[in-house]
DNA sequence: GCCAACGTTGGC
DNA sequence: GCCAACGTTGGC
């Protein structure tokens, strides 16, 4: 059992669209980092937890939290010629992408990054590192249980 | 829109 | 394997 966070332009899908979908659960494709997919296809595994963020948008932030409530399996968009995702050198027989599935846990109130950014308890976050733009990063239980904790 | 940082591509 | 060029991310 692990914790995440999860970027996701709300734009795209925010929590409240995620809260919308059937069963609260969306499959998170589009991920077309490899780092990124190695977590999901090597480490992550049903009822892991992560923390839903609000990226490139005005108020980034953790706005949720979701369950891993599929593990990883072929991303259906890199098939899909139609698709901003579709990948031309990814075949059925050999998959490049993968994503997860997820099911929201519950909405939270939006922890701003800039806050994150005042608070020296979590300044080690990899989210939180100069330069970090990986998608899926891994989350350490304690900075997990001090933002659940804030989180109310 | 700007721009720093990073990942990927492809020529050599 | 090197590395320049290019594309993307994402905060501001």
């Amino acid at each position: 059992m692990r914790y995440w966070l999860m970027k996701s332009e709300p734009d795209d899908c925010s929590i409240d669209d995620l809260a919308a979908l059937p069963n609260q659960s969306v499959a998170w494709y589009g991920v077309r980092n490899y780092q990124a997919r190695n977590f999901m296809r090597d480490q992550m595994g049903v009822d892991d937890l992560a923390l839903f963020y609000h990226s490139s948008c005005a108020a980034p932030g953790i706005a949720g939290i979701v369950r891993i409530s599929k593990k990883a399996y072929p991303d259906e968009t890199q098939f899909d010629p139609s698709s901003r995702f579709f990948d031309p050198k990814a075949s059925r027989d050999n998959p490049r992408w993968l994503n997860v599935d997820v099911q929201l846990v519950r909405k939270t109130r939006l922890m701003a990054l800039a806050e994150m950014r005042q608070l020296p308890e979590l300044a080690t976050m990899i989210v939180l590192q100069k330069g970090n733009r990986l998608s899926i990063t891994p989350v350490d239980p304690g900075h997990w249980r001090f933002i659940e904790a804030r989180l109310g």
